[in-house]
RNA sequence: GGCGCGGUAGCCAAGUGGUAAGGCAGAGGUCUGCAAAACCUUUAUUCGUCGGUUCGACUCCGAUCCGCGCCUCCA
C-alpha cells in the first residue's frame, strides 16, 4: 500500500501525494520563543522530522516552512520584565531552539521565518480581508467576523452555531461582535511594541502570521500543514478561515497533528515539577539521541508517556542496535552470500517501509528492525551469515538510521583518542597472553572509566565508546 | 454540556474479524579466564467490565467503568 496519512480534516487515513510534481509543500507551526522549548514541543518537532525524512525517502523533495513567533503577549511581558526589547529577548530563545533541535538531529526546514519580518504582508492580508467584508473594527483593533465564514469549524469538527456574543467573558477586554471572533490586528497599547501601518498603529494577532507566511512561501494551497493537537482549535481553524477567505481555495490538503506527551502519566506542568527541557535531560546524563529515540518510538498520533524508565529503556535499545552494527563491522564472516538471508533483509526492509507508509507507524517499523537483528544475530552464531550478507545488513541498518538517526553517538568532549585506546588494548592482549588476568582486568577497568568498553570476541578484541 | 482520544504482560507499546509484534525489566541456560556482547528458553489461554452479532472478536455493535485532551493562551 502506498504512503498514507491520517488527515484531521477528513478524520480518515488517506493516500498522500503532492498536488503538483514531486515537491511537498509543508508548513509547520513553530515555537513561540519566550522560553526554552520543552520536551512536549520537541515531540511535535521530532514527529515533523520523521515526516520530512520519510517523505524524502519516498522520493519527494521538500519545501517546508516553519515560523518562529517572536511577537506575542507572553513575549512582550517577559521582555519587559527583563528590560529588553522583544528582539533582544527572542533572539536568545530562537537561538536556543535551534541548538536544541540540532542536538536532536532535526532537519532544518527550507524556510525558517520570523513573524516580525512579515508584518507588512500581514497588514496586506488583513486589508484583503477587509475588502472582502470579513472584518470589523472595535476600539481600533481589527477582528475577523466568523459568521461570514460558514465552514468555520470544519477542521476541529465543532459546531459553533450555538455560541453567541456575550456567552463567555471576553478576556481581551475588547468588544467582539461574536464570542468566536478573533483578533487580526491589535490596537497599540502603551508600552507595547507596535507598527505604524495603514490599518492603524498596533501589532498583529497570533493567527494571521501563519496564514501569511505559509502562503507567501508555499502558495495558496499547501500539501501538508502540521502542528500539535492543541493547535487544531482555534489556531488552525482560524488559519483556514483567514486563508480561504482571501483565496477562495482550500488552504491545506492534509492536516497532521501530533499528540501530546505526558510525564510519568501526569500532565507536564511547572507546578508539578515535571517540566523538562532537552537541556534538563542532557544535564541528567541522557544523550540527545536517547531522547530522540523515546520520542520517535511511539507513533505520533498516540499520547506518549514520557518516563525516566522509558529513557533508560531507550538508551538500552539504542545500545543493542549499536552493538549489532559494531558486530557487522568487526566480525569476520565466511566468504559468500546466503540467499535466504538476503531474502530476510528484503523482507525486513519491506516491513519497515510499509510500517512508515502507514501513517508513520514508527513502533511497527522498529519491531521490523529488532526482529531482523535477532534473526541475523542468530544466523551469525550459527555460522550461516556470510560476507555478502553483512553488506546488505549494513545497508538496511543505514536505511533505518536515515530515518531514526540514533546510531551515531553524540560526541563526548574529552577522553582518550583512538591511538591511546589501541595502545592500551595491545598492552592488555600481552597481559592476557601471559595469563596476567589481573593486569588485563585493570587495563579494561581503566579504559571503562574513560568511557571505552572492551569486548573479547572469538576473532579478537573490539571496543566502543560509551 | 459539545467534540475527540485512549484503556493490550512489571513498564513502554504494535495489531483491529481467524486465534496476542517488538523494546525494556525479571528468571534460567549456552558461550567466556572473568566480563561484555550475542543467542536460546521462560514471563498475557488473554487484550478495562458486561452483554450481543459471528463458525470464529482484542478487533464489529450496544451498554458500562476508568483515564486524558480540546472547547480562552498552549506542541
Amino acid at each position: 500500500m502506498a504512503l498514507r496519512f491520517y488527515n484531521t480534516l477528513t478524520q480518515q487515513v488517506e493516500p498522500f501525494a503532492p498536488l503538483s510534481g514531486n515537491v511537498v509543500r509543508m508548513y509547520t507551526c513553530g515555537p513561540t520563543v519566550y522560553n526554552y522549548v520543552h520536551i512536549g514541543n520537541l515531540r511535535t518537532f521530532t514527529f515533523q522530522d520523521i515526516l520530512r525524512r520519510w517523505l524524502q525517502a519516498r522520493g519527494y523533495q521538500l519545501d517546508h516552512v516553519m515560523n518562529i513567533t517572536d511577537i506575542e503577549d507572553k513575549i512582550i511581558r517577559h521582555a519587559a520584565a527583563a528590560h529588553q526589547t522583544i528582539y533582544e529577548y527572542t533572539a536568545k530563545y530562537a537561538e536556543a531552539f535551534l541548538e536544541d533541535t540540532d542536538k536532536l538531529r532535526l532537519q532544518r526546514p527550507e524556510h525558517l521565518v520570523k513573524a516580525t519580518d512579515h508584518v507588512n504582508e500581514m497588514v496586506e492580508a488583513i486589508q484583503k480581508l477587509e475588502q472582502r467584508g470579513f472584518t470589523y473594527l472595535s476600539d481600533g483593533s481589527v477582528y475577523y467576523r466568523i459568521s461570514k465564514f460558514p465552514e468555520y469549524g470544519k477542521l476541529s469538527h465543532n459546531d459553533f452555531s450555538g455560541i453567541r456574543a456575550g456567552a463567555r467573558v471576553d478576556v481581551d477586554e475588547y468588544d467582539k461582535a461574536d464570542a468566536r471572533d478573533f483578533v487580526l490586528w491589535k490596537a497599540k497599547k502603551d508600552d507595547e511594541p507596535s507598527w505604524q501601518t495603514p490599518i492603524g498603529d498596533g501589532r498583529p494577532g497570533w493567527h494571521i502570521e501563519c496564514s501569511v507566511m505559509a502562503m507567501k512561501y508555499l502558495g495558496e494551497t499547501l500539501d501538508i500543514h502540521t502542528g500539535g493537537v492543541d493547535l487544531t482549535f482555534p489556531h488552525h481553524e482560524n488559519e483556514i478561515a483567514q486563508s480561504e477567505a482571501i483565496t477562495g481555495k482550500p488552504f491545506a490538503r492534509f492536516w497532521l497533528h501530533a499528540e501530546h506527551l505526558s510525564i510519568e502519566a501526569q500532565k507536564m506542568s511547572k507546578s508539578l515539577g515535571n517540566f523538562y527541557t532537552l537541556r534538563d535531560l542532557i544535564g541528567m546524563g541522557y544523550p540527545p539521541e536517547v531522547v530522540r529515540y523515546l520520542l520517535e518510538s511511539v507513533p505520533y498520533r498516540k499520547k506518549l508517556n514520557f518516563t525516566m524508565d522509558g529513557l533508560k529503556a531507550a538508551a538500552t535499545s539504542i545500545e543493542r542496535l549499536r552493538n549489532y552494527k559494531l558486530r557487522l563491522e568487526t566480525d569476520k564472516f565466511p566468504a559468500g552470500t546466503n540467499d535466504n538471508l538476503i531474502e530476510r533483509t528484503q523482507k525486513a526492509t519491506q516491513a519497515f517501509d510499509e510500517a512508515l507508509d502507514d501513517d508513520l507507524n514508527t513502533a511497527e517499523a522498529l519491531a521490523a528492525v529488532f526482529e531482523y537483528t535477532r534473526d541475523t544475530n542468530t544466523a551469525m552464531d550459527a555460522g550461516e551469515f556470510l560476507t555478502g550478507n553483512a553488506i546488505s545488513a549494513l545497508e538496511f541498518l543505514q536505511h533505518f538510521d536515515s530515518i531514526f538517526d540514533v546510531l551515531k553517538p553524540t560526541a563526548q568532549t574529552g577522553g582518550v583518542n583512538d591511538e591511546e585506546v589501541e595502545a592500551e588494548i595491545a598492552k592488555r592482549d600481552a597481559a592476557k597472553k601471559s595469563r596476567d588476568f589481573k593486569m588485563a582486568d585493570q587495563i579494561r577497568a581503566q579504559l571503562a572509566e574513560k568511557g571505552v568498553i572492551i569486548e573479547d570476541t572469538k576473532q579478537g578484541v573490539r571496543w566502543k565508546r560509551q
